[in-house]
DNA sequence: TCGAACATTGAACCAAGGTTCAATCTCGTT
DNA sequence: AACGAGATTGAACCTTGGTTCAATGTTCGA
């Protein structure tokens, strides 16, 4: 048993603000595991692989709320296997539209770049006159910020 | 000249909710042309184009306050081409660091999916195991959700 | 023993991109 | 004339992932 962190000490090991990990605390991802008699709060090895575990999660795109789900399945709250797959999944799947979608954005921009540099030497920038014309191949995509 | 839209045939013709197209104006990202004498919208063709071109600039990852950048330069306000570039190149840089680190993101969730999927012969779901081991690949990564 | 640095709390605030609401007005049809 | 659909406004609210603040308490090194 080794020294138990502070929360400023959790925080710069992870490389994370003290605010954000009382964040997390405040939405249900971390708990302290104990106070000092100054009510500070104590945190384990084991926290600070879930705070680590929180950051990659999130990395990989998954809301909170998803982690939160990742983590009582971490900490073996009965949570079925089935039900983080589906998580896996359903990322799995917005990942790769979003690397479909970003693949024609590419394009696209690419295209306006090509436009603009081309115009340079006509001394007319040509991006005007290039949006005037209609774009069927981008502006028909629906954008879909915001996940399920 | 044809017939005027209301703000109601606009936005149904874009697609996009009429709150909307009141809040893009709030944003000083569109103008209607006209009111009638009861102070509706009169929007013409322009607009509709325009609020098509803010829909593709968005779906293309640009901010409103890029589109209105790109917007005073489609409108010829003296806005010089070079601006423009670099709204396009920034976002291009963007747009192929994103495309990277999904592809991350997608080989990750790829061996987690596998790891669990291998788990379910097994009887113990064993993501749980696998995250207990370092992910250097991962962990190190910082997320970036915020535009600059 | 003093001050700096760190901790505590709840509440307020932020950005982005909208949405919803209330109260009122207008238009087209019957 | 009346009805419902659609328009007007400003203001308040929403979500996500945090950050900042004020007032107060604690710990540590010189």
């Amino acid at each position: 048993m080794n020294k138990p962190y502070t929360i400023g000490q959790l925080a710069s090991q992870a490389d994370v603000p003290t605010s954000t990990v009382r964040y997390y605390e405040r939405r249900g991802l971390l708990r302290c595991e104990a106070r000092t008699r100054a009510n500070y709060r104590q945190y384990g090895e084991a926290t600070l692989e879930r705070l680590r575990f929180i950051r990659s999660a999130q990395a990989a795109g998954f809301t909170l709320v998803d982690i939160r789900s990742l983590l009582r399945f971490r900490d073996g709250d009965s949570v079925p296997c089935g039900e983080v797959q589906e998580l896996i999944t359903a990322r799995l799947d917005r990942v790769r539209r979003e690397l479909a979608h970003l693949s024609e954005v590419e394009q696209l921009l690419q295209q306006w770049d090509r436009v603009c540099r081309a115009a340079e030497r006509t001394g007319r920038c040509g991006v005007l006159d290039y949006l005037e014309q209609p774009h069927e191949d981008f502006s028909t995509k629906r954008n879909n910020p915001t996940r399920p």
